[in-house]
DNA sequence: CATAAATAGGACTATATTAATCCGATTTAC
DNA sequence: GTAAATCGGATTAATATAGTCCTATTTATG
């Protein structure tokens, strides 16, 4: 189970846009955290598409949040650059059932990671990380 | 950040392999659990590898756990299974110190999710599954 | 109005991992 | 001797990741 640098790349960019407070190009972002700039182009079109931040074009555009960071939650975040979290193919997404689903002994086990993970990235906020709030 | 039909197919042979408690080979377990013969002799041998179980080779010969089920964890399974636990480059294997950790923002996010799901997985054993304890 | 800075998005590539499959060798109970 | 089993190497197909590149569009500012 790895997480992808899209996720890393994505939280560091997020963290540095909630810490800006403002409008803010990619181009800035990539450059003081020292991420590819294309590939941050790509990451933050996908959160845009996700609505979790809103873009401006042009000369003195960029991104910025679409809501207080205190409103933002790692969960939402990491759902959305990782794209499913950790769910066995009986549970999440699109009732992908199966026909051992009724006694199996294993289904609690990835019901209970999931649970687990979606309740610690969901009680972080985008502004406790800015704050470099200890979590 | 998926998990692997490794780990799924993995878990679901080791708990057939608990209940069984005695030597069963995996064309048995193939079989009963219909997973695919030969990836699950790829998965025996890796589990060989790490010590979590033991094999007998020849007619009526197969695998066994090497010690009871109480005393194996679903997080060792998962680690010997996924390979790499959920952390960030700046954590976990060989020190791949990176140059931002001092002050990070993410550093925290990412270790906190490491230690929770350790923690989630490492109470958990293959008897509570074997077993089909609510956990 | 021209320009430069920015987002938007499609196409492409390279690499790695997963999820197998296949084959041949060895061991061993019967 | 044979069949059932593990062992291990090689190979393959599909998928996802991690980018890169190019073009179009928008817009503040001189
Ligand atoms: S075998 Fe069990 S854990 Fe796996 S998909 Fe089916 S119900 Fe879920
Ligand atoms: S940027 Fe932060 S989280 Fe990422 S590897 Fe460096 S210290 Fe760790």
């Amino acid at each position: 189970m790895r997480i992808s640098t899209r996720s890393y790349y994505g939280l560091r960019a997020l963290v540095h846009l909630a810490k800006e407070r403002r409008i803010c190009p990619t181009s800035k972002i990539a450059k003081e955290e020292n991420l590819p700039y294309d590939y941050l182009q790509k990451i933050f079109q996908r959160l845009k598409k996700a609505g979790l931040i809103k873009s401006v074009k042009g000369v003195e555009g960029g991104y910025l949040l679409s809501r207080p960071a205190k409103r933002i939650s790692a969960g939402q975040i990491f759902e959305i650059l990782e794209g499913r979290m950790a769910s066995a193919p009986c549970l999440g997404f699109g009732q992908l059932s199966c026909s051992r689903a009724r006694g199996c002994s294993s289904r609690d086990l990835w019901q209970k990671l999931e649970t687990t993970i979606n309740q610690a990235l969901g009680s972080i906020t985008l502004a406790d990380l800015a704050a470099n709030k200890k979590v």
